[in-house]
DNA sequence: GAGTGGTCTAGACCACTTT
DNA sequence: AAGTGGTCTAGACCACTCA
């Protein structure tokens, strides 16, 4: 172990005690200025310390009335929803793009109402294929917004992968992601590599920038091979 | 809109930058004194400012070499995986649980190895159905550790879902969430009123308290209706 | 060695909520 | 009205990392 700052010290101090079970939901904790009294620090140190604990959900603060710890059931863990060229790699498999199909469309009513633009409004549609190790590992269906990205007229996509092209040209400001489950159609199993009716993780995303809707792609995965993991703390 | 307090001014000015693209990935932050001269406040007002925009995953800092504008790509978005009971509520459905069985008996090796204790020891194990409106929206099954949670040899379950029961008595100090596409068993389809083969969601969660595993679980929700949804900022 | 962020202090005043 | 957290200040010194 390192030294721990006093910030550190006191955050530690209050996790102890929550976690041991000695200050259980709805326990008191100690005001600002008796916990700086005893750590010898200052109260802005203490402060900092009780804020970080209320951002992540651990203790509940309100003026007058204090600091208490939470009841747990309030607290979600965050799922981390990884770049797939990154995750391949990350795996020590050879990543491969492959583009499927490209082209500008009218939006159809689905799309249009995704990508928040007016029905038959020109969009580009791009669907393409994620290898690991050559065998495929994400099939990915996109609309991007010609009218917020007009750029992407001029591109291809034939070697560059989607994503990885707009964050390079684009910042975003929102995004929304739904996961669910579904069985593979004929055609989505010819792409994967499976047998028609396995199931299949669907994650569909929206980005946003400024009101503006950037994107909208569904990811499909072999439900047998992919799995979404997460870890987290509840401080 | 009300007032900004200094620190976020900062935090506004600085994401407005990134967000017009007119600072993109890369770009080199002003340094927290300049900062600080420039809205007329204190450093330590900047540097929590920037501090929390580093927390966020917006920027990144590193001392000597200043603070830069991160690449959106390192970023991901936080999903929440809610509670079923109040999930439901919130739809405005009425919730209903269902114990299907209970019963206390050596581990098997998968579920010593995700418990974590030695194969054979003698571990609680609840199968229970979580109900939206009367239609099956939750099919749970679940181990306890007897060794960290003996109380649960003395809780039948039949009334209180473990989640609840095991939130209001522990705290925890780790979670784990995998989520994944899984088909319908015939056993599961017909717990969950689907069809066999149908796709499910599969979400399995293990819960620490100070390195040991308190509690492992598998979520299945009907892939048809149920969607885990999550909405996000970069800051 | 020099320049950046990281943390801390010992006050101060304000904002909000409960009594 | 009083008590709590929320924010800010104007310094200070330390820790890290690059040149």
């Amino acid at each position: 172990m390192s030294r721990p700052s006093p910030y550190r010290a006191v955050k530690a101090h209050v996790l102890a005690r929550i976690r041991s079970g000695e200050w259980p939901p709805g326990t008191l904790v100690p005001r600002e200025e008796d916990l700086a009294e005893t750590f010898g620090c200052a109260r802005m140190t203490v402060h900092r310390a009780l804020r970080e604990l209320a951002d992540e959900g651990v203790v509940e603060r309100r003026r007058r009335a204090g600091t208490r710890v939470a009841l747990p059931t309030t607290r979600t863990a965050p799922v981390e929803i990884p770049r797939v060229d990154r995750e391949v790699e990350a795996m020590g498999a050879s990543y491969r793009y492959l583009r499927l199909a490209r082209a500008t469309e009218p939006a159809s009513p689905s799309a249009a109402a995704r990508l928040g633009v007016p029905e038959g409004t020109e969009v580009l549609r791009v669907e393409c294929l994620h290898h690991a190790n050559d065998s495929p590992f994400q099939l990915e269906e996109r609309w991007i917004s010609l009218d917020v990205v007009p750029a992407a007229r001029e591109e291809s996509f034939a070697d560059v992968a989607p994503n990885v092209w707009l964050l390079e040209r684009l910042p975003w400001s929102d995004v929304e992601h739904v996961i669910g489950a579904t069985n593979a159609t004929r055609k989505v199993a010819g792409h994967l590599g499976i047998e028609p009716g396995e199931a299949v993780l669907e994650v569909e995303r929206r980005t946003w920038l400024e009101r503006r809707v950037i994107t909208y792609v569904r990811f499909l995965h072999p439900g047998r091979f992919y799995r979404l993991r997460t870890a987290g703390r509840p401080g």
